[in-house]
DNA sequence: TTCACCTGTCAGTAAATAATTACACATGTT
DNA sequence: AACATGTGTAATTATTTACTGACAGGTGAA
């Protein structure tokens, strides 16, 4: 895994808002009207929010009909789990490039 | 750990300057402006994401006299290690504010 | 038809972050 | 003294991200 994606996989994590989504949606499955209701939010908001995680592959969406015929959208946990420490973040950043270390005249070092 | 600590803690983290700095010092200790010459940036950028490193306890620095009585601010990597995944999510999130679910009519669902 | 639900998007604003430039000041060397 | 190297910060701008409000539909029931 790239270094980009790497950041963009925590990146699309790190927020407190979605916090909270994957939270909810990992007790049960919920449609997005119901979801930013619980939630206390806006929908176009939320729906910003479940596209990033979507995108970053956190979520998965469906729309389905309910019996009374009505559309709903149904956002879903897909299990996930990373771990971050040193080691993790060294092997995604990979070989830094050698900086050309000329002597530049003798500095003070 | 409360849902604000750990938000933050993953935001400190995630950002690609961030991950070359814990890289680079996961190698090796170094000063400022050394790291600075070494990752290709402006001093004062690099400081800005040296303090927010440092203030999410994944950097430690220390102001040490050269032999030549020069004062060079060395960081290095506080070790650390946490995964991510819904569980933990779960539990950063904390329970969720029961909603106050009133039938409001009797809607639609 | 009107009401109460729902999905989906767009335009615009507000706020948080990142990045640059320009300083002040200290030390050792030439 | 002038120069190279280092720490540290303040002020400003640029860029990204988050958020709001207003739409344009669609379905089923009263």
């Amino acid at each position: 895994m790239s270094l980009e994606e790497e950041i963009a996989k925590v990146t699309a994590i790190a927020h407190p808002t979605r916090y909270r989504i994957i939270a909810a949606l990992s007790a049960e499955s919920l449609h997005v009207s119901e979801l930013a209701r619980r939630l206390g939010m806006s929908r176009p908001l939320l729906y910003m929010h479940l596209q990033r995680l979507e995108e970053a592959g956190y979520l998965s969406g469906r729309l389905e009909l309910s019996p009374e015929g009505k559309a709903l959208k149904y956002f879903e946990v897909v299990p996930f789990t990373f771990t971050i420490d040193p080691a993790a973040i060294t092997a995604a950043v990979g070989p830094l490039e050698a900086p050309d270390l000329e002597p530049k005249k003798e500095s003070g070092k």
